[in-house]
DNA sequence: AAGACGGGGCT
DNA sequence: AGCCCAGTCTT
């Protein structure tokens, strides 16, 4: 049962919501698949960087039947540039048990909804609150915010052990006539008015009442405990050239980028790795070549992920024979021309290596 | 409980 | 350069 003071905090918040909300294109639907599909493109993600491709899903996969029926490599390559790409591999799935177990209908109870992979407890609230109007509590990092500042929590956002805190408060502030509405709201507050660095206190709906506002404590709230540092890492890429084919694999599990393509990698310790010391890896590997093939890298590639800041060198090498069966099986390589290169899902390194050595001359 | 997992935008 | 973003899964 909420409280007086509870209640006037969800009116607030719906009011300034009514008033504030940026038009967004799953706002205008109770349709469960498109909730669900933009919320696992929002998921640590931007609006401003999400929508786009949210647009392009729905133009591309219309019903869940359409995405369940889709290639994963072509789900892959529309999430491409996207991030986190285990969202795409475990949307694809959801979609495949929904469309043959569910006969194409989502579950409508949070409960349920979190069994499906990819759905975590942010999403199965979001999709039971807007698509059913269960009464849950969505907890984003909006959410934290807001309620660190609002109620004066200094509990560390980054330890799990905290979310049982923040997640009974959410609850106990949920109105029960407008969760949909009302988890919306706490939401676009978070993300326009209560935001990160520079909230706009001055013109806040809940100033008065605010705990980080009135003690002087909005820069220290939330409390968030900081990332380790990214580990470096050291790409040498390998690219093979037959007659306008390139070779690549698609990479496996274990490591970042899993289902996507990419060249012929050694990977080194430290930055420098002397050619002569390539050439003897490679021949180790079965692979003949001569230090007259090798092109030298152009320039050193810093791509840098929020764990990993990884430097890349790309070598290339036009081949007069194809690579052997054997290293082919061994490596997992194959060529594909231009055209199929274009089509493949690739991490956003890889892409602009191609586009820099002029192999692809779009995207 | 801690670590892995992308990429872009803003200060 | 550092921080954050409509988090989830694995160990």
């Amino acid at each position: 049962m909420p409280t007086p003071a509870n209640a006037h905090f969800a009116q607030t918040l719906i009011s300034w919501y009514g008033r504030h909300k940026r038009s967004l294109p799953w706002r205008d639907t109770t349709n469960p698949y498109y909730i669900w599909l933009s919320e696992v493109v929002l998921q640590q993600t931007r609006v401003a960087q999400g929508q786009p491709y949210y647009e392009r899903f729905v133009a591309a996969y219309p019903t869940v039947q359409d995405l369940a029926a889709a290639p994963q490599d072509e789900v892959l390559r529309l999430w491409q540039g996207l991030g986190y790409y285990s969202r795409a591999r475990n949307m694809h799935h959801t979609a495949q048990l929904v469309a043959e177990k569910y006969r194409g209908q989502f579950p409508d109870k949070y409960e349920e909804l979190i069994k499906l992979k990819g759905v975590g407890s942010y999403t199965a609230a979001a999709i039971a609150a807007f698509a059913f109007k269960e009464k849950v509590a969505v907890l984003d990092g909006n959410v934290f915010r807001v309620l660190a500042r609002v109620f004066g929590i200094s509990d560390d956002i980054a330890v799990p052990a905290s979310r049982k805190i923040f997640q009974k408060l959410a609850d106990e502030l949920v109105p029960a006539d407008e969760p949909d509405t009302y988890n919306q709201a706490i939401m676009e507050f978070g993300a326009i008015q209560c935001t990160p660095l520079m909230p706009d206190c001055l013109f806040c709906p809940l100033q008065q009442s605010c705990f980080a506002f009135n003690h002087g404590m909005v820069q220290e709230l939330p409390v968030k405990s900081k990332a380790k540092a990214a580990r470096p890492r050291f790409f040498h890429y390998i690219v093979f050239e037959l007659n306008g084919s390139f070779y690549l694999r698609k990479r496996l599990e274990g490591d970042i980028w899993q289902g996507l393509y990419d060249f012929y990698l050694y990977e080194s310790e430290s930055k420098d790795l002397p050619e002569a010391q390539l050439l003897q890896e490679l021949q180790e590997a079965g692979i003949p070549v001569q230090e007259a093939q090798l092109q030298p890298p152009a320039k050193d590639y810093k791509h840098v992920l929020s764990h990993q800041k990884i430097t890349a060198r790309f070598y290339r090498i036009k081949l007069k024979y194809p690579l052997k069966d054997e290293v082919l099986t061994e490596t997992r390589l194959a060529p594909y021309n231009v055209e199929k290169i274009e089509a493949l899902p690739k991490p956003v390194l890889i892409s602009s290596y191609l586009k820099d050595a002029k192999i692809l001359v779009y995207l």
